[in-house]
DNA sequence: TAATAATTGCAATTGTGTTGCACTTGTTTT
DNA sequence: AAAACAAGTGCAACACAATTGCAATTATTA
């Protein structure tokens, strides 16, 4: 699984590369490199920054900031190869701080006015997530 | 001009808030630390930054994150007190890396799935603005 | 197998956000 | 107006995330 995702993005495999990529499949969560190293204490914090740029950088998952100072990391669903990100929304819950995706939701298109041109667009909704309620 | 805003506002009046109120009122633009940091030079780091939060806290500017690591922050319009964020969405340009607020629009409506309470949306567009065109 | 390129680990640096504390400045009370 | 108090500022220091350089290792290609 891991091994054909990997080479469809045409990144070469690699231990920490499976790994990393097995853990985002299996957690479906959006993800920081705090809480990435905290889940592989022996890997290098280094190393696993560098597979997040470059799983970045190769279509297999998608920065998102939210308002904290972290940059946490997502998979690529429905991310555009022209156009990467997702175009579903981002749900920030208040109190237990986690992000996750909305994926069953559309980000609504925008008329840009004139002389703007569209790459990609970004949402974040704040609120409280339903395991907080 | 200031005066009477800072003053709306209940935020005490003093000289480097003046200076940081105007310089933004003259930019109209989103700003971030480093830069603010850069127009005054000889003013502190800590006290720009407290002076941003005191801004954010008292509904004169409100943060937006984009992709970067650093927090920028943008004059309130149209923000609401209990919902302290703008209801325009904000273009980031890939080219100048300027980001700006696109007053002009509305940030659609969304329907959250069942479960999760709204609070405040955030909406970033990014493309080429049309100075970088 | 030799040559080359990509990946990793470690050390170190930079950048941004944040706090503590002493000092100054402004505001209020007597 | 002076004393007491509160708010704002400047400096030092710290915390943490992001990033770079380089040598060592591992994989790929000629």
């Amino acid at each position: 699984m891991t091994e054909e995702i990997l080479n469809k993005k045409e990144v070469r495999i690699t231990p920490m590369r499976q790994l990393l990529l097995e853990f985002f499949l299996e957690k479906n969560k959006v993800l920081g490199l705090s809480e990435l190293e905290k889940a592989f204490p022996k890997s290098d914090r280094v190393t696993i920054y560098r597979t997040l740029k470059t799983f970045e950088e190769k279509g297999i998952v998608h920065g998102i900031s939210n308002g904290t100072t972290e940059m946490k990391y997502a998979l690529c669903h429905d991310c555009q190869v022209a156009n990467h990100s997702d175009f579903h929304p981002h749900f920030s819950c208040l109190k237990c701080e986690e992000l996750s995706c909305l994926e069953s939701i559309f980000i609504p298109s925008i008329d840009l006015p004139g002389g703007y041109s569209f790459e990609k667009v970004e949402m974040t909704i704040q609120g409280v997530c339903p395991k907080c309620q």
